[in-house]
DNA sequence: AGCGCGAGGATCGTCAACAATCGCTGCCGC
DNA sequence: GCGGCAGCGATTGTTGACGATCCTCGCGCT
């Protein structure tokens, strides 16, 4: 049971952003960090390094993946085109009761909106994506967009900083829902893509003003 | 060296068929049959667990992945919407040495045709695709359609068997590299996604007629 | 005969010690 | 003073043995 533990937790831990970027992670000491042996140490880094949140060098140990940016814009590409399916799919499956679910969170957005609250306005986004994903019950795009998301914790807030790119988004989010809600699945990918394109946009130019977020 | 070796072949094993849908995988078993140590198989089957192509339950050891039929579709669904990126990638980056590559391909395929080479015909589409994802330059593009492709081997050659499926795909795939040819990124998109659309559909109405390909 | 149950074997998970490798530091020769 | 090299500490890779868990088979009870 340990082992499942010493991965989930460490996990966590670099996403939350414990280490620094390309901070090495000795085993001993994750070994005393997490309270776990040093094989089930072992195994939770091979496994982050398959998910590409570690890097593995032989004989070299591991350290955590900085993702350059331009390798965020990659992944965003790739989510716009995953979400976009999953839209589609949520516009066909979803009932009147997930309909309604998403809606709230609209509304719970539009109010983190006017409150001038642009951290909370980026993790109720985060909320509404993740529960279209659900609602699509397509576990494939599901799995690999949350892969995808776990690299683009250092770019998360980074977007909605953008002015005026918190308004914009809650229209696209809007457009999205309102799709889903009309059965329109066609409808629901083309906002959801336009949507995503639009974030890794805001990505792109954040990053020609503002090149370097986190210093080492 | 080892570990790394180990894993290599136990994924090509797995990827050959080598092993009977479903076969346990039992660690001394792949000791002696791949030669490494018992540490070395277990990150093996740690990652290959992370790819999906095998299972893994505590205390129950390891058994190679069945994917089942609605599962290839979802698959297939991703790999279109990522293989069309690639095509509009490619569209936008490929030299014309590349292109003439392609159009190579394309002549091979259209011999293979009218040779009635089915098999043929479908490794030398892989071949295409796979070469298309190499000039789009799409690192996280060509990781996750790597990774769904080695779940699908179970489904390669079942839609090419479609009858009038191999005519049709070549027209489509024709259709796709003149398309980066002409340097055309969205028309690259759409006659990619259309393409494997229609594979798509060949896939399920193959699974409809003949509903199980290898028994147990 | 059918069913619950315990013993045994098979297999996996964990641990501690050992071997191999890497990076660094300090020494020596030029 | 500087470059190269040997030795050393730190860290990872590997091995073998031990304990834990699960499945199966056979026994006894009803």
């Amino acid at each position: 049971m340990s082992s499942d533990d010493g991965y989930e937790r460490l996990r966590a831990a670099i996403l939350a952003g414990d280490f620094q970027p390309n901070e090495r992670l000795i085993e001993a000491d994750l070994i005393e960090s997490l309270g776990v042996s040093r094989a089930a140490v072992r195994t939770a880094l091979v496994r982050l390094a398959h998910e590409g949140l570690v890097e593995h060098e032989r004989n070299r140990g591991a350290k955590v993946r900085l993702v350059q940016v331009e390798e965020a814009i990659e992944i965003m590409q790739a989510r716009a085109l995953l979400e976009a399916l999953a839209a589609r799919e949520a516009a066909v499956r979803a009932s009147d009761a997930e309909v309604h679910e998403l809606r709230q969170i609209l509304a719970e957005l539009r109010r983190l909106l006017d409150a001038g609250d642009l951290v909370g306005c980026s993790t109720a986004g985060a909320t509404l994506h993740a529960r279209i994903l659900e609602i699509a019950r397509h576990a494939t795009a599901a799995r690999l967009v949350s892969s995808l998301n776990s690299q683009m914790v250092r770019f998360q807030y980074r977007t909605i900083l953008v002015p005026g790119r918190a308004a914009r988004s809650l229209s696209e989010h809007t457009a999205v829902v309102e799709a889903i809600a009309a059965r329109a699945p066609a409808a629901a990918e083309a906002a959801m893509r336009l949507h995503l394109d639009h974030v890794t946009e805001a990505l792109r130019s954040s990053v020609a003003s503002q090149p370097r977020a986190v210093a080492s």
